[in-house]
DNA sequence: GCTGTTATGTTTACAGTGTAAATATACCCT
DNA sequence: AGGGTATATTTACACTGTAAACATAACAGC
C-alpha cells in the first residue's frame, strides 16, 4: 500500500499531524476549521493563517484550492447554507405535513442565526464572498428552495394576479429572513423579544390547503 | 483672533492641509472620510489607516476619538442610521398621510440597502460594530420609529390579543429589512425581481384606518 | 517500470493593517 | 502667564493577504 494515499475523514482534520507532505484534504479540513473557527472566536478571527494553522499546513497551501481569501470565504458560506438546509428539516416525523415542514423551517432558520451569528452574517455578506461563486450559489438555491417548499399556499395578496404565489413566497422568505437577522444582531429588544415565539406568529398566516 | 482656532465645516474634509497642528473638526471629518470610502470602494477597503489618510491626519490620530476600529466603525454606522431615517422620510408632502409616509418609508429602506451595499452590511454587522455603543443605538432606534409609525394600523393577526399591534410592527420591519437585504445581496434572482416593484407589493396589505 | 507533467505544499518576501507607548503640540482654565 | 489636558505624531511590533520561487508527491503515457 502506498503510504502517501491517504483520504482519512474520520477525524476533523485529517492527515495533520502525519508525516505525509500532501495533506489528503485540505479543502475539506480548511472549511471545517473556518467553521470551528467561526464558532469559537467570530467572523473577525477567520482569516487564511488561522485556518491554515488550524489544519497543520502552511499559511499558503490556501490558495491551491480557493485562490485568496474570498474564495475561502466563500467555500464556508457554501457549507453554511448547507447547514442551514439541514438545520430547517431536522426532526421532522415521517409523514410530517406541510405545516410541519414550516415549522421546523422557519423555526430551524432562526435558530440557526441565532446559534451561528458570525457564519449566518457570513452568508450573506456580499463584501467578504464571491456571489457568483458556483457552490454558494447552489447551497444557497437548495437552502431557498425548502422555504420554497413550505410556503406553498401561502396566501398574501388577495387578487388573482398571475404572478400572486411568486410574492407570497418572495414575502415569506423576506419576513423569516429579516426575523432571523434583526432578532440575532440584536436590533429588537428583549422587551420585543419576550412577546415573540416565532412559532406562535407565523402560523396565523392564512393559508389555503 | 487666534489661528488656532478652526471649526471649518463647509468642507467635506475641515482643516486638512492647513499648517494647523490640530485638525478641528477630526471626528466628524474621520466618518465623513468612511463613507466616502464605504461609497467609491466598499466595505473591505474601509481601514483606519485609510479613513485617517483621506481625513489628512497620522494613522493612529482616530484613536483619540473612537478607541480602535470598531468604535469608528460604530460611529459610522450610526451615521448609517441616520441618513436611512432621512432617505425614508424625503420627498414627502406637506400633508402626507400614514399610507404617502408608509410608502416613502418602505420605498427608501430597500433603496437606501440597493445604493449603499457595504454601508448596510456595515449597519447590521454584529461582528464589525460594538452593539452596546449608545450613540449607534440611539441612532438605530430613531431609525425604527420612523418604521413603527408608519406600521400604525397594520393588522396581522385577527386576534385580539393584547400584543397583536406590536407583532404586527416586528413582523412589518422584519419583512421590509429582509426584502431589502436578500435584494441588495442578490439572493433574489432577476427573475423573481423583475415581477416585484416593493411599491406594488407592500400597499396590499390589510390596514385598517 | 521509467520519466516528464501536473497537482499540492513550503519557504521567503513584502506591503498593508490595528494597536500600544513615548513624544510633541496646542488649547483651555485659573 | 502658566500648568494641565486634549489632541496629534512618531516609532515600533505582531499579524494579515498575496505573490514568486522552490520542493515534493501523484499521475499519465510510453
Amino acid at each position: 500500500m502506498d503510504i502517501y494515499t491517504v483520504n482519512n475523514m474520520s477525524d476533523t482534520y485529517p492527515m495533520t499531524d502525519q508525516g505525509t507532505y500532501h495533506h489528503g484534504n485540505l479543502k475539506e479540513a480548511l472549511v471545517q476549521a473556518g467553521l470551528d473557527i467561526l464558532h469559537q472566536q467570530g467572523l473577525s478571527a477567520l482569516t487564511l493563517r488561522a485556518c491554515a494553522v488550524r489544519a497543520g499546513v502552511s499559511h499558503t497551501a490556501p490558495k491551491n484550492h480557493f485562490g485568496n481569501l474570498a474564495g475561502l470565504m466563500s467555500a464556508i458560506a457554501a457549507r453554511g447554507y448547507q447547514k442551514l438546509t439541514e438545520t430547517m428539516q431536522t426532526g421532522l416525523p415521517q409523514d410530517a405535513t406541510r405545516a410541519d415542514r414550516r415549522q421546523a423551517a422557519l423555526g430551524g432558520y432562526v435558530d440557526f442565526a441565532a446559534q451561528n451569528p458570525g457564519l449566518f452574517e457570513l452568508m450573506f455578506s456580499t463584501q467578504r464572498t464571491n456571489g457568483d461563486s458556483p457552490e454558494l450559489m447552489e447551497q444557497a438555491n437548495r437552502c431557498f428552495d425548502v422555504l420554497r417548499d413550505v410556503s406553498e399556499g401561502l396566501v398574501w395578496d388577495k387578487s388573482d394576479a398571475p404572478d400572486a404565489a411568486l410574492r407570497a413566497q418572495i414575502m415569506h422568505w423576506s419576513m423569516v429572513h429579516g426575523f432571523a437577522q434583526l432578532t440575532a444582531s440584536g436590533k429588537l429588544t428583549k422587551g420585543a423579544m419576550k412577546h415573540l415565539q416565532i412559532f406562535d406568529v407565523f402560523p396565523q398566516f392564512d393559508y389555503k390547503a
